[in-house]
DNA sequence: GTTAGCATGTAAGGAGTTACATGATTTT
DNA sequence: AAAATCATGTAACTCCTTACATGCTAAC
């Protein structure tokens, strides 16, 4: 994962409340998914530099909200966090065409513009599309190999990619037909 | 990747024919997909690695196969390289659960033993059984969080997960099937 | 009272990318 | 003759994991 679309994603936790750097690695592997969850060796460090930076804090609790004090360290956004919070939210960016940057983005999509989500969807339709024709292009490439299970392999690899497209465009059109302030000779401009 | 799997997938390719490193890479790409593709820069030197281990060696062509002499550096399997492929292909590893290495196994499948075959393919529906019972857990967590996109985005990912374990399923009984030496018995005892 | 889970951290090392540097060959 | 593609390689850098080290708290 790119550092700063994980740093942009722990401000976006943070905003909701603060939090402590256990916690937010189960909420960090809850929105992009458990596989993609970093172990503490990374988030930790990461959190140091994001102290240094000053996007974060480190709460002064003294709230007997949970009865004892305990040796957590809680982190809260500072000003500059959270500015920082908004002006990635607020535009667009190349990784928000990959995996992991969409999958951040669209965690806080509540968040954002109507008019920079459908954006940032058709952004990521573009690039899935890209992907599935350099899929196919290399199952040519193999055809020859008349291996079975290489095959198969690729066939799913290609299911995959095409589950994908039709998934975000399922998206789109939701956002399109669920915000008619667009008018419809947009719409077929797809 | 793992650099082990790395290294057995290209003994593999080389064990059709000698190759040298640019098309290698077209040929990883295109039996791992386009994306798990690697750069040059991780090749060359891996290629290099593995000549100084024995596993594969330079290859003198003075045959004039292709017409002109290029600076082609064509890399040919030594017979450590041969057995160490024979290894790989043959037993069962951790790394044949896990995506890169599951996928790297089952491209060369049609050099497995069909009990080792099927043993693989069921280590791998175990571990995206647990991938998607730890996918169910996440969104149970996250639940009382109802924001619609964190949860349009975690259903596509359970959906995934669901589509990847009845695929390997359809593998496994295509398997059982063809081969129907196997007392169908045991085939109840999924 | 001991095991399991919460909580924070560091050091060493693995794996791979990007950018750079170079040059041959083929196509336009 | 220029542009694209084939072909090899290195150095610096990024990002992450594993293993280790430590200690608290809750449940059994």
């Amino acid at each position: 994962m790119r550092s700063d679309v994980l740093e942009s994603t722990i401000l976006g936790i943070l905003q909701s409340e603060p939090t402590h750097g256990y916690d937010l690695r189960q909420q960090l592997a809850s929105i992009l998914g458990p596989f993609r969850a970093l172990s503490y060796g990374s988030l930790y460090p990461c959190l140091k530099r994001m102290e240094r930076a000053g996007l974060i804090s480190r709460r002064d609790d003294s709230l007997p909200v949970t009865p004892a004090r305990r040796s957590k360290i809680v982190y809260e956004l500072t000003p500059a966090g959270t500015e920082h919070f908004a002006g990635w939210i607020g535009t667009q960016t190349p990784s928000d065409w990959e995996d992991e940057g969409f999958a951040a983005k669209m965690a806080f999509f509540s968040r954002t513009e109507a008019k920079l989500r459908l954006r940032i969807l058709e952004g990521r339709r573009t690039r899935l599309e890209q992907r599935l024709s350099d899929l196919g292009d290399s199952i040519d490439i193999t055809s020859k190999r008349v291996d079975t299970y290489t095959d198969l392999l690729q066939r799913h690899g290609l299911d995959g990619a095409r589950r994908e497209v039709s998934w975000i465009e399922e998206l789109i059109s939701t956002e399109r037909t669920s915000h008619p302030s667009i008018p419809p000779a947009l719409r077929s401009t797809t």
